[in-house]
RNA sequence: GCCCCCAUCGUCUAGUCAGGUCCAGGACACCAGCCUUUCAAGCUGGGUACACGGGUUCGAAUCCCGUUGGGGGUACCA
């Protein structure tokens, strides 16, 4: 096979969304799979909606899942002069014409349509017309395109697809101020790039038919298709900002790993048999156009925090600190002070994310009197449990080293002289050190806090007196 | 309205192209149990699905038709 040209075509009008990535990760995967070349191509032709800070998040998003392109980014916007020859080209052998129709028109004709309940299609006004109604009256340019018989796409994921020529009509290619339309630009960046398969969301699959008149006009070889299906939120229809997060980005905030992001994407439409979780290596060999499902799916909040967590709890102790760095920072927690390697041990199986990993980390970083959390007080911290525990801080004055073991033997020793159990002492002991009732084992706690700290706390419960009110 | 796409547990999916090994398998979520000082993690177990109706066939989740449902498109957006 020779070696496949895909390209990641994104228009820079908003933030780079999940679906968005998804297809980009598709196109990536498919052209190391085959040993291809990924092109990425910014789509700004809409100088309306189109921001460089927009492309910047794009460039960014791109970067932070390692999705490097192997060519570009190519910018629309500078390709002004290709296009402009294309279309000369196009007005010259006939494929397109002129059209000085009015927007008002236009919008007229749609309106009525509308109400008639018919579909609206350009009725063709000015296909013969080759003379200006008045010298100098702006126009725009249509493709000139066949208005009966069918097109029929082949495509990679959907199958045969049959469209009828009249269902669409002859469409934009330039506007009135000779800036050219999407639907045209893409195909001379497609055939001009060399793009073998167009791999994209099904929401161009009525598209397709426009561009492969196009690609015939232009007298350029037809690449093979291959339309994704969407990625819908919660309620089922396409995924976008109101259901929360959607741009890529955010996750990165919220601390997931891109590694989990594009493991978790690939399989949300595409699939190996029953593995669920995937390598980066693994999906460049793995990965291949027909395990796509054509069906849509529903993005999984709950899994992808599942997958998270995995990850997370397969790293050792420096890697997950190296990767958790950022968000400790921005707890306002120093990520070299020498308990938290400890205690980023002591949280990993309880964090899914690497933001909640850090703020996991603030339950440690005050060494001060803690704030007791009212229920708990009140249901652990009685008269029986607060005299226990001055006998155990008591106890604890002696061990070493006062690290989690050694302060295990302790407990255990005091509470078997006692006749006792640990749930007698686990969490009024608990509430003493962080203050709730849910926390990392109690011998980690003691340890990280030091004996200091695990001591006075111990002290500090004991002497509670109870609720102010 | 018209056109296109889609249809297996709540969700992601295997199985569908090459019909039997599927009274449908895995995973997330959920529930229960175990472990246990709490919360997690981990382990074990459990319930839940082939949208419906017709065909074709000895036999259909798998093929065909229709219905219903969902999604997408219908721009001088991409």
């Amino acid at each position: 096979m020779i070696p496949p040209r895909v390209r990641f075509a994104p228009s820079p009008t908003g933030d780079l969304h999940v679906g968005g990535v998804r297809a980009a990760l598709f196109n990536w995967l498919y052209a190391r799979r085959h040993g291809g070349t990924f092109v990425l191509r910014v789509e700004d032709t809409d100088r309306e909606r189109s921001t460089p800070e927009s492309t910047a998040l794009i460039l960014e998003g791109m970067s932070w899942l390692g999705m490097t392109p192997d060519e570009g980014p190519f910018f629309q916007s500078e390709r002004g002069d290709l296009y402009r020859a294309r279309l000369t080209q196009l007005l010259d052998m006939g494929g397109a014409y002129r059209c000085w129709c009015t927007k008002d028109d236009l919008d007229a004709k749609r309106a009525e349509a509308e109400r008639r309940k018919s579909r609206y299609g350009y009725d063709g006004t000015c296909r013969g017309v080759t003379e200006a109604p008045s010298p100098g009256a702006p126009f725009v340019v249509r493709a000139k395109l066949p208005q009966d018989g069918e097109v029929l796409i082949d495509d990679m994921v959907k199958g045969r697809v049959v469209l009828r020529n009249d269902q669409f009509d002859d469409f934009i290619l330039a506007r009135q101020d000779g800036s050219p339309v999407y639907n045209f630009t893409v195909v001379v960046d497609d055939i001009d790039m060399g793009i073998t398969h167009v791999v994209r969301g099904d929401d161009h699959l009525n598209n397709t038919p426009k561009q492969v008149h196009l690609y015939r006009l232009l007298g350029a070889d037809l690449p093979r298709f291959a339309h994704l299906p969407m990625v819908h939120g919660p309620d089922g229809k396409k995924l976008s900002k109101r259901h929360g997060a959607a741009s890529i980005l955010a996750f990165r905030e919220m601390g997931y790993l891109p590694e989990t992001m594009l493991s978790f994407l690939a399989r949300l439409g595409w699939s190996h048999g029953d593995q669920e979780e995937f390598t980066v290596e693994e999906l460049q060999t793995l990965f291949d156009l027909d395990g796509i499902n054509p069906a849509a799916a529903v993005f999984d909040h709950k899994k992808l925090e599942w997958m998270n967590g995995r990850r997370m709890r397969e790293m050792s102790t420096p890697e997950l600190l190296a990767r958790a760095r950022p968000f400790i920072e921005r707890a306002q927690i120093d990520p070299d002070l020498p308990w938290v390697p400890r205690a980023l041990e002591a949280l990993q199986p309880r964090a899914n994310t690497l933001a909640a990993l850090a703020e996991g980390l603030s339950l440690f970083a005050g060494r001060g009197p803690v704030a007791y959390d009212a229920k708990a007080a009140a249901k652990f911290l009685k008269a029986e449990s607060r005299a226990l525990l001055t006998e155990l801080a008591a106890a604890l004055e002696a061990t070493r080293p006062f690290a989690a073991a050694a302060i295990e033997e302790t407990v255990r020793t005091f509470l078997a002289t006692r006749e006792l159990k640990m749930k007698h002492i686990g969490q009024p002991a608990r509430v003493a050190l962080v203050g709730g009732t849910a926390s990392p084992s109690l011998f980690d706690v003691m340890e990280i806090f030091g004996r200091d700290v695990t001591l006075a706390r111990l002290r500090a419960a004991a002497a509670w007196s109870g609720p102010e009110a």
